[in-house]
DNA sequence: TCCATAACGGGACTCCTGTTCCATTTGCTG
DNA sequence: CAGCAAATGGAACAGGAGTCCCGTTATGGA
C-alpha cells in the first residue's frame, strides 16, 4: 500500500503548476469583483483562466477553498506603511488605506466576496483571521511610539486602536451601502484617537 | 389581455398562505444557522417546513430573496430599549444587546449569513440597510438626551454614535474570530463615548 | 539529455438545483 | 353556504455544477 502524495501542486510548485495558480487566482479575483461570491462558478474561472475545469476542482476543490487561497496570496503582498511624527496622522494614513482600499471598484468587491465566505467556511475564516492579524500586527509600532512619546497611557493595548479605526469604515461598508470618503476616515481615526487617549484601550496594569 | 396578479401571497395573504410563510422563514432561519449561507438548499428548507418545494420558489425565487424576507420580518419585530439616565450606561445596554445577539448561537449564524447575502445581492443589501438604520433610528434617542443635558457637544449626530457602537463588535465579529463577551461590548460603548464627548461626531455649526 | 511521474485537459457521467405542468386544496366574496 | 380563483403540492423535466477516467504534457532529478 502506498501514501498517497500531498495535495496537489507542492510537489512540483515550480513552472505550469505556478502559472495555473497565478492565472486562476486573478480570474478568480476578477470573477469575484464582477459577480460577488454568491454567483461565483468554477467552471467559469477555469475558462477566463483558460484552465481545465478539472484542474481547478483538484487543486481547490470548492469555491471556499479558492478563496481561501486567494486571501492567503493576498496577505503575502503588504503595502508600506507611512510614519508620520503624530499618532493622529498615522492613524488617519491608516483609515484613508482602509477606505480606499475598500472604495476601490474591485478591492471592494473582493473584500465584500472574502468576508462573505468566511461566513460559511471554517477554513476562509482561518485565512482571513490571519489576513488581519498580519495587517493589524503591521500598524501596531505607530501606537506603541506614540505611548512611548507620552500621547497615550501606559498598557495601552495597540492592536486594539487599530483594530478601532477600521472597525466603522467596516461597519459602514458591509451593512449601510452610505459611500466611504475621506472625511469618514478621518473621523473614524479621530474617534480612535480621542478613545485611546481617554485611556479606553489600555489594560488595567 | 389580462394584467398578471402581484407577487404569489398577496392577494389572499390569510389563513394558509400566512401559516406557510411561517414556517418557511423559521425553517430558512433554523437552516442557515445550522449551515449557513453558503450551503443553503431551497429544497431542504421546503421538506423542513414541510411544504412543497415548488411554493417557495414560486414565493421567494431564490435564496437572497428568502434571506431579504426573513430579514424584513426580523426587523418588524423591535426590541425594547432601556433608558437609564447617563449616556454611557444607554450606550453600554446598546452595546451589549448586540453582543448577545451576536453570541447567540442561532441568531449570530443567522447574522452572518444574511451579511453574506447582503454583498452579493442586491435587493438583501437594500433590506439589511433598512434593518440597520431603523435599529440605529430606535436608540439614537438616547444620544440626543445626553446632547440636551449637555453630557455631548452641540451637533453631534445621534446616529453616528449609535453606529460608533455597534462597529468594533461586528468587525470583531466578522474578522477576528474572538469571542465577544461584556467586557468587550462595554469597551465599545466607552470608546463610542468618549469620542462623542471629544466632538468627534459633532457636525460644524 | 532522458526518464519517471506529477500535474494538466478533455469528455463522459451523475446528481442535485430549479422549472414547468396540472391536479387538488382552501381563502375570500357574494 | 356555494363557487371562483388564489395558492399549494407532487411529479416529471431540464440544465448545470461537480466527479471520474484516462490520455497528454512538462517538471525535477539523475
Amino acid at each position: 500500500m502506498e501514501y498517497e502524495g500531498a495535495d496537489p501542486g507542492t510537489v512540483r510548485p515550480g513552472g505550469r503548476t505556478a502559472r495555473v495558480r497565478a492565472a486562476v487566482l486573478r480570474a478568480a479575483g476578477d470573477a469575484m469583483a464582477e459577480r460577488g461570491f454568491a454567483h461565483l462558478d468554477l467552471a467559469d474561472i477555469a475558462r477566463r483562466a483558460e484552465v481545465g475545469k478539472t484542474t481547478v476542482y483538484r487543486r481547490w476543490g470548492s469555491v471556499t477553498g479558492l478563496v481561501a487561497d486567494l486571501l492567503t496570496d493576498m496577505a503575502e503582498q503588504s503595502l508600506p506603511r507611512t510614519e508620520t511624527g503624530s499618532l493622529l496622522d498615522d492613524l488617519k494614513a491608516n483609515a484613508r488605506l482602509v477606505q480606499r482600499t475598500l472604495t476601490d471598484p474591485r478591492q471592494g468587491a473582493l473584500f465584500k466576496a472574502v468576508i462573505a465566505a468566511a461566513t460559511s467556511d471554517a477554513r476562509t475564516a482561518e485565512a482571513l483571521h490571519r489576513f488581519y492579524e498580519t495587517r493589524v500586527e503591521e500598524w501596531a509600532p505607530c501606537v506603541q511610539q506614540a505611548v512611548v512619546r507620552g500621547e497615550l497611557p501606559e498598557g495601552t493595548d495597540p492592536h486594539e486602536v487599530i483594530r478601532a479605526v477600521s472597525a466603522p469604515l467596516y461597519y459602514r461598508f458591509l451593512t449601510t451601502g452610505d459611500h466611504l470618503d475621506e472625511a469618514t476616515a478621518d473621523r473614524a481615526a479621530e474617534a480612535a484617537a480621542a478613545a485611546a487617549r481617554a485611556g479606553v484601550y489600555a489594560r488595567p496594569a
